[in-house]
DNA sequence: TGCATAATAGGACGGTCGTTCTATTGTGCT
DNA sequence: AGCACAATAGAACGACCGTCCTATTATGCA
């Protein structure tokens, strides 16, 4: 008997949490915006207000879709590629979960990628956790790739920012292309433009620019 | 008298063309699907219905929208750079406007980014009017790249297709710091990027992936 | 097996949406 | 000036939205 008060009945918490997984599929497929309480009820064959009870609004279940997106993107793309050894390996291994995410949610669509043109001008709680979820990822990466110089493995005088940056845009390319136009092969010219990237970031420096 | 029959009286015209111009702004600003017929009815002291007529229905405001947003784009963008001599000039004319446009409408927003990400998962002619409209940009870019190929300023090898994948990452990768994170410089890292591209470009083949 | 209460349903609210219909105002030509 | 008609206003429609309130049903523990 380890919890003691209060213990909530299991079947809320339970069909609350399949509520949440729906609703994630949803918000990848038409955005945060475009998930409303009405389609995820029927998807859930539920009333509304029998969903609606499970959140105390719909941003509380849009911020909680954020965090459940985030979650599942740490434990798929970060803590895996921890294993590898730090410097480059760790930095190529991020990249490519990364890329393979995206690529397979080519179906659903990122929640980062669309949020961040979603709430780029819609300030309110849930552009700030984006925007923080965001900025730790780059950050991780932008710490993968100091790693990645102190090891020797990229110059000394390398621009982690610059570099993650093009990283960045990579995969927004990638998302573009393959969600959007609807071309293939992009996953290819993904994976490509960061070898291109890492090359050139190996030899010599990468140059800012005044 | 040049104009002959049904000559429209020009009241009409003049008032839905700056009809236009305000839904523009609007639309850059929340988004095509966020364009409001009430919100722009407001903002032009009119009546709903009065804006209305001027459309046969919102699909079309927003497809006049488009159309109108793509003129301004070549206007701004493509033209000026065909003034450039062909090859590798006139590729970076096309880029550096293109990037001066993206800057300058941070405070608004690129219907064509924007876009792109609100129709990856909505059918209908609105979705196609846009693909047609960036598949014609990026196929502009591939032949201006394809033109400093064939002047030698580029390597004969390169493959024109990563090039401008790359380039549209960069912008995108601008277009996302710049607007949704906020971080700035970010218009330097796409000049940066843009630099080191073309760089690697010159001496020797870009390799493309298997 | 009951009983407290968690979980859900159903309905109603004010609001906004795109669209349509009808009436009124304004324009531009003869 | 007057007439035909373009331009706009105003109100109403059905649909969907998030949210609240009140019943009803289901759950889990004594």
């Amino acid at each position: 008997m380890i919890e003691v008060l209060h213990k909530p009945l299991r079947k809320g918490e339970q069909t609350r949490a399949s509520i949440l997984d729906v609703a994630l599929d949803l918000a990848s497929r038409e955005g945060l915006e475009g998930l409303t309480i009405g389609v995820l009820a029927e998807r859930m064959s539920m009333s509304k207000s029998g969903v609606f009870a499970h959140f105390g609004s719909r941003e509380d279940l849009q911020i909680d879709v954020l965090k459940l997106y985030h979650q599942q993107f740490e434990q798929e793309v970060f803590y895996p590629s921890l294993r590898e050894p730090r410097g480059l390996p760790r930095l190529q291994s991020l990249f490519s979960r990364w890329i393979a995410r995206v690529s397979l949610e080519i179906a659903s669509g990122c929640i980062y990628i669309s949020g961040a043109v979603e709430y780029d001008d819609r300030p309110g709680p849930i552009r700030e956790h984006l925007v923080t979820m965001v900025r730790t990822w780059q950050l991780a990466l932008q710490r993968a790739a100091q790693q990645a110089v102190d090891e020797h493995h990229l110059a000394p005088d390398t621009d982690t920012q610059q570099l993650v940056f093009e990283m960045y845009g990579l995969v927004l390319a990638l998302h573009h292309d393959a969600r959007f136009i609807r071309s293939p092969g992009c996953v290819d010219r993904a994976h490509a433009g960061f070898a291109r990237l890492i090359a050139s970031t190996r030899v010599s420096s990468t140059g800012s620019r005044a």
